[in-house]
RNA sequence: GGCCCCAUGGUCAAUCGGUUAAGACGGAACCCUCUCAAGGUUCAAUGACUGGUUCGACUCCAGUUGGGGUCACCA
């Protein structure tokens, strides 16, 4: 009779190591009362999804405000999906939102002392801890093909029970140590499945940090923990690494729920001590009426490189989420006057318990918000290089003069209330070309939009006498008194109550005068600050427009 | 289907048994105004249903309904 010390041995020869070591290796952390330690730990199978970014968010800010630690570590175990080179675009994306992980996997090498941080890389733990298990009977190897599989579950779905590979359903769970070993010298492929001893018809409690008490059937499910590639799947992994690693709070998608005890009966078969988890809720969308979780395949939004494509303020973006994990930061951020998020007490048990709706009209309101506050010399900076990434005409223009284009950048910000026009940068460009003589040109080269109210020949004459005696370098107050003036000359009133008491006395209203101007110097009837608009252009570009267009009409 | 999670306006949501049920986004109206973006003022809009417990329920309990998730050698 073989024992299962022999069967260990067997599997894996090449384990030297036990479990004892690697308690040594990677001995509890030295923190202080109450820091947390939280990872994020993603599978390197494609760009950041905004899930996952609202989820390392809330990881990274929860180690920070408790003094912990916040690694990062990529679970790169399922080598199909795997796509080569996204474990280190994650960590770039992650950066550009100031997500930065005390330790983990970094492309240029591992930092810290808890690693490896590549799930690939630390077979040897899984091993070490698996033959273990084997010798204590907790595990075993398993000769199922997927055909067995298969016929297994068919069996289950015909007479109603349930599916899974547990109980008397486990085929290989009892076999005995020397069929076991008999068939391993056979060359039979195997997995290596858990022993549980749970009981279903029991209940299991856990403390979520998000929702309170959860109880769930106890699992007696014989999982997969190491695949016949030799990697583990998640369920090990996760009991491992973040035993080894002393993660203290779990933070992952609500969809976790159900394999908690899965979890939690492994971590009870090593006698180690279960971290805490917050289960974070799913952001979602809605599709024909429908709530869903934001896919990958279907939404672009899913992708965080959506976001930042269009320009959105990366700011902005992490202000939006987390208005959605703690609702009272948005109350906060207004009785402080400041979205700064580093300076916001976050809560995880204030976080919502349901998925929220993603609300673009509400990022588009913080990114306006947000951008209407940066400096001008760091909003100039960020609209260069999205115009560099994204736009090579408009870097052209802003490179042929950086100081102009900062002059219009500034347009009414330097005020209380600053414009807020733009939500993201792709929107400046086409609000501002008309500042571009050639693109000012294609502008006009179309039918430009004056109504009706004065005849054409009022216009063009108007619009001509302006291009001669618009005053430039003078107060607003005193420019505008000037257009109404020569308005008035024209005709048109000099105020819109004097056009409203006897509209049939004159050829327009005082804003229809100025709309004539700006459609001449602009292009459309739209435009921010007129005053502001001439003395950036200057006397010579703005006359020569007037003349044009009035020449034209 | 089993199991689990969730349930206040269109969206995000406050309330920890007693309120005229906050606030924000979005919407509407008005004001300001040379247009727009803002800003100001105001308005409309919410406790899924049914039973309990209680002097009193949005709040606690049960059930119903609805939504979501999960049941892999994927995470």
């Amino acid at each position: 009779m073989a024992t299962n010390e022999e069967l260990a041995e067997l599997l894996f020869p090449e384990v030297t190591e036990t479990i004892e070591d690697l308690e040594k290796r990677f001995p509890p952390r030295n923190l202080p009362e109450g820091a947390q330690v939280t990872r994020f730990a993603p599978s390197p199978t494609g760009f950041l999804h905004t899930g996952s970014l609202f989820t390392s968010m809330i990881s990274y800010i929860v180690a920070k405000q408790s003094g912990g630690v916040y690694c990062f570590r990529l679970e790169d175990t399922d080598t199909k999906r795997t796509i080569e080179g996204s474990g280190d675009l994650l960590i770039d994306q992650l950066a550009v939102f100031g997500i930065n992980a005390d330790e983990g996997y970094f492309p240029g090498g591992d930092k810290g002392a808890y690693g490896p941080y590549k799930q690939s890389e630390r077979r040897m733990i899984y091993k070490t801890v698996i033959k273990e298990l084997i010798r204590r009977g907790r595990a075993y190897p398993d000769f199922c093909t997927p055909e067995d599989l298969d016929a297994i579950r068919k069996a289950q779905e015909a007479s109603k029970v349930l599916p899974g590979y547990y109980g008397v359903y486990a085929r290989d769970r009892n076999l005995t140590v020397d069929e076991r070993i008999e068939k391993i010298k056979a060359g039979t492929p195997w997995v290596i499945r858990f022993y549980s001893n749970g009981d279903h018809s029991r209940k299991t409690k856990f403390i979520d940090a998000i929702r309170g008490e959860i109880e769930l059937q106890d699992n007696d499910t014989d999982v997969v923990i190491l695949k016949s590639d030799g990697l583990p799947t998640y369920h090990f992994a996760h009991v491992c690494d973040d035993h080894f690693m002393r993660t203290t709070l779990i933070t992952r998608g609500e969809e976790w729920i159900p394999s908690t005890p899965i979890h939690l009966d492994m971590f009870r078969a090593l006698e180690w001590k279960a971290p805490k988890y917050a289960h974070i809720p799913s952001i979602m969308k809605l599709d024909h009426g429908n709530k869903r979780k934001l896919s990958k395949r279907k939404d672009a939004e899913a992708a965080v490189s959506y976001f930042l494509d269009l320009g959105y303020n990366p700011e902005a973006l992490k202000v939006y989420l987390m208005s959605i994990a703690n609702s009272n930061f948005e109350e906060w951020a207004i009785a402080n006057k400041t979205f700064d998020l580093g300076k916001f007490k976050f809560s995880i048990k204030k976080m919502s318990l349901d998925g929220a709706l993603f609300d673009l009209d509400k990022l588009n309101y913080f990114s306006k918000e947000i951008i209407a506050r940066m400096p001008l010399e760091e909003e100039f900076l960020a609209v260069r290089a999205y115009a560099e990434a994204h736009e090579p005409e408009f870097l052209a223009k802003i490179d042929a003069d950086p100081s102009y284009f900062k002059k219009i950048l500034n347009i009414e910000k330097d005020r209380k209330n600053p414009r807020k026009d733009y939500a993201k940068y792709s929107d400046i460009y086409p609000l501002i070309r008309f500042f571009y003589d050639d693109e000012y040109a294609k502008i006009a080269a179309n039918p430009l939009p004056f109504n009706e109210n004065a005849p054409k020949s009022t216009i063009k004459a108007f619009l001509l006498d302006a291009s001669k005696s618009m005053p430039f370098g003078v107060d607003e107050a005193a420019w505008f008194a000037a257009v109404k003036e020569l308005g008035a000359k024209h005709g048109y009133a000099s105020s819109n109550k004097d056009y409203k008491e006897n509209p049939s006395a004159f050829v327009g209203s005082l804003s229809d005068a100025a709309e004539a101007l700006r459609i001449a110097i602009v292009g459309s009837k739209e435009s921010p600050n007129l005053h502001e608009i001439i003395e950036i252009l200057g006397q010579e570009r703005v006359s020569k427009r007037l003349e044009g267009v009035s020449a034209s009409l």
